[in-house]
DNA sequence: GCTATTGACTGACTTGTGTCAGGGAAATTT
DNA sequence: AAATTTCCCTGACACAAGTCAGTCAATAGC
């Protein structure tokens, strides 16, 4: 009986539905519904307008507006109208709710942090729950423009810069590397987009424009875990409309056969191999694509 | 902003929520209100004692009751007394039940399939998925007596040899080990355990008696997935304990010195290091303890 | 300005889920 | 043989969850 895939994948199932069942079980102790749970956790991420909540919860709107009703009246929660469409309502946190959302965080982190203590190889057990998680998440990933100079994006290029110094033979220091002025990725000149799955940053590509018709193509990484989901195709497809709307007609990029799936993606993209148009010591493929 | 390991953690929670509630909500798809589709599906995995079931599912009696009586009106249960006490009932699927059993069952193996076929690395993925399997339901591993011949146990046999095959310098062959008659490791001679986490085996060791007071502990194998989680520490306990039932004053086992953490685990559970009590060419550490 | 649409709220309703207090039959204890 | 316990069933009830039709106010389109 060698345990066949479906099997084991249906094991991992009713593992983790017992632990769903759980957590559900421990939320109850706060003596709330677990729909009213939800929506006060929904409001305590931030979602703030009443349509984003219903629509992240898969509500009716009836139920959702006696929901809300509810939690008003528990004085966790106030609503007003949008600020920019008086029909639609926002709905924020008292300093009350604040407390109570705290303290189901604090649940769902204890219980995250306790299961993780019990481990003997913490590491190994979060690095398999991010491959699970990439790969059951896998629509749910979105692409975000962001600051390249801001903490993620920072936490992005490091693991990038990380993954070279691995790749490479000889090692990678980014000294070495022409590091662009960050504004070159910012608009109006150029980009930065950061993939992110439930928060949780998995890739990155930036555009570096020169306020001229040509830019390029930087700094593509995807992590470990979400690699083979198709990300880099809709990230480079991203930057690519980003840089079309920029007005920029010609892309080039430079990459290393250190990386072979890298010359492979754009080679599959419909880049097209040109001579080195730079002097970096690192790369020894150079693409150009016309939009 | 490097993710931590409680906020990586709780991204693959809600990755697994809606997971499992997609899968409820297929199960939705076939008509039937999920309490009473989790009964149809708990009668078709085995169990047949309506008090099991209950237990199982953590259902209160009469709701479970009611809910028995609704799957025998649509035709799909029946039930009768137990033979063994005529206060109890059982539940056995009808031929209809069976159909919708199966149907139930095809909804999770397409979903496990679907997940599988999409992922660029199906392998990695159920790796991943077997250490959060049994990170996450470490309570609920389960030790069982089982043939030694059967096809669970040979699985397990075959996991072992592969992994002193890898570990060995010079390879190992199970044919050059001496392999003892499987029937030494069956009640009364001996025993053999099996450690099963959702019907997955984790892990085995094995009792060779000779009929008389002295016994040999062989074959302690887990599964990677499962290592660090104390299961050796389980197996050996039981195992010791079915020596003594069967009247055995003394255990021996011999192992390897390319196994540092077996080595370690019997000196920590109070085995004594004892001179070479055999010509096996593989063992070069031999150990006895009295019971 | 008039009309149609959108977003939220309300009331009435259904269904699912779970609890509780008994009751009857079988088994066990005294 | 009587009393007690165990196991399941039943009816009554409560509440959560979800649906649906209708209402009202704000907005958008003409």
């Amino acid at each position: 009986m060698t345990p066949d895939p479906v099997s084991r994948f249906r094991r991992f199932s009713r593992a983790v539905t017992s632990e769903v069942g759980a957590l559900d079980q421990s939320f109850l102790g706060r003596g709330r519904p677990l729909g009213t749970a939800r929506v006060l956790n929904a409001i305590g991420q931030g979602r703030t307008e009443v349509a984003a909540i219903r629509d992240y919860l898969g509500l009716d709107s009836g139920l959702m507006s006696r929901l809300l009703r509810g939690l008003e009246a528990e004085g966790l929660v106030t609503t007003g109208p949008h600020p920019e469409d008086a029909r639609a309502r926002v709905a924020v946190l008292t300093p009350d709710g604040e407390a109570e959302f705290a303290a189901y965080e604090a649940l769902s982190d204890q219980r995250a942090a306790d299961t993780l203590a019990r481990h003997p190889r913490p590491e190994a057990l979060l690095a398999a729950m991010d491959l699970v998680a990439s790969a059951l998440g896998r629509d749910r990933i979105t692409l975000e423009e962001r600051d390249p100079r801001d903490e993620t994006s920072r936490y992005c290029l490091q693991e990038y810069y990380a993954e070279l110094a691995r790749r490479f033979e000889t090692g990678f220091d980014p000294q070495l590397s022409r590091d662009p002025e960050a504004t070159d990725m910012i608009a109006p000149r150029g980009a930065f987009l950061v993939a992110f799955s439930d928060g949780l940053p998995l890739g990155c590509v930036g555009l570096k424009g020169s306020g001229g018709p040509v830019a390029e193509i930087k700094r593509l990484w995807i992590a470990p875990s979400a690699r083979g989901l198709g990300l880099s195709k809709r990230l480079m497809a991203e930057i690519e409309a980003r840089a079309r709307t920029l007005g920029i007609t010609t892309l080039r990029l430079d990459t290393n056969s250190a990386l072979p799936e890298a010359v492979a993606l754009y080679r599959g993209l419909g880049w097209t191999e040109i001579d080195r148009f730079n002097d970096d010591p690192y790369p020894d493929h150079f693409f150009e694509k016309h939009l």
